[in-house]
DNA sequence: CCTATATCAGGGGAACTGACATAC
DNA sequence: CGTATGTCAGTTACCCTGATATAG
């Protein structure tokens, strides 16, 4: 082009970077965590909030260390995650008299409810991340994307 | 089980999270900006210093908010990410006398050399990411992800 | 007058580090 | 004694919002 009097401007990012997993996967968690984040925000959480209220209802109860291994969250972050979800009635937090340095987490009736609106809303996002895929695709990103994280777990 | 004595301990993260997309985006993408940063940290950069860099070489010079719409950075970020560059010798910043509100900025041949380390790194890095995958997965997935970029990107 | 640009100040959620007291 | 847990203080990189001065 070389128009030196009004240079056409480029919208579009380097093919350095659209040919990069680590930046693809960035951008898209990004955008999933915007999505996810506002419908979460509209029940007043955030979305750590709802990874533990998830692993209680399935897993059952734990200490604050054991969700921290389930879910990949620091310690120090869970902490304050707990103490904001037993502030809220939506988790219960007690001694554990068998191993004194434990904290027993469980989920309260509350909760569990509260977790039934928020998962509806987390699958609506989920809906509007996806919508450019196929029903295949789809299934074949979760696949890559789940072996990616299965292989980080166990390594 | 429910061996009151001693419990098997779980550690795996609940199903619930397992099959959602954003939840697995985001764990994949931690990994991938952990392994490019420590990478990218060994020049003395970050992330954003390396697509910018990226950008200028490919693209060629632009305005600051131009930057910023290539890559998706805000334009307050991008200014100290170019202030750093600028002080470190790897990009040039000057007014644009066509249009005197824009900083035009420009790759230094410094800042070129200090690219081609940096991208021989950042590969090394998605190696490492994508480790666990065959090669025809590794493509399924950089177009999966992709896809979902582009429809951002145009949306 | 309205818009675009660069700049500045600051907040928010998340990831992470280091320290310490307590209980096993 | 060493280790695990909960707790506290603080940092970092990134994402985002709002304001202002200046130039088109």
């Amino acid at each position: 082009m070389n128009d030196a009097g009004h240079e056409h401007p480029d919208y579009d990012p380097p093919q350095r970077l659209r040919r990069l997993p680590s930046w693809l996967s960035g951008q898209v968690a990004r955008r999933a965590q915007r999505l996810v984040g506002e419908e979460l925000a509209r029940e007043g959480v955030r979305r750590q909030h709802f990874t533990v209220l998830a692993s209680l209802a399935e897993q059952g109860p734990a200490s604050q260390a054991e969700l921290g291994r389930r879910l990949w969250i620091d310690r120090s972050d869970l902490h304050a995650i707990v103490t904001e979800l037993d502030r809220e009635g939506l988790i219960r937090r007690g001694r554990d008299e068998r191993d004194r340095r434990r904290n027993v987490v469980a989920l309260t009736p509350r909760g569990g409810r509260l977790l039934d609106r928020l998962g509806r809303r987390v699958d609506a996002a989920q809906d509007e991340l996806l919508e450019p895929l196929s029903a295949a695709e789809r299934d074949e990103l979760r696949r890559l994307l789940a072996k990616l994280v299965d292989a980080q777990w166990a390594g």
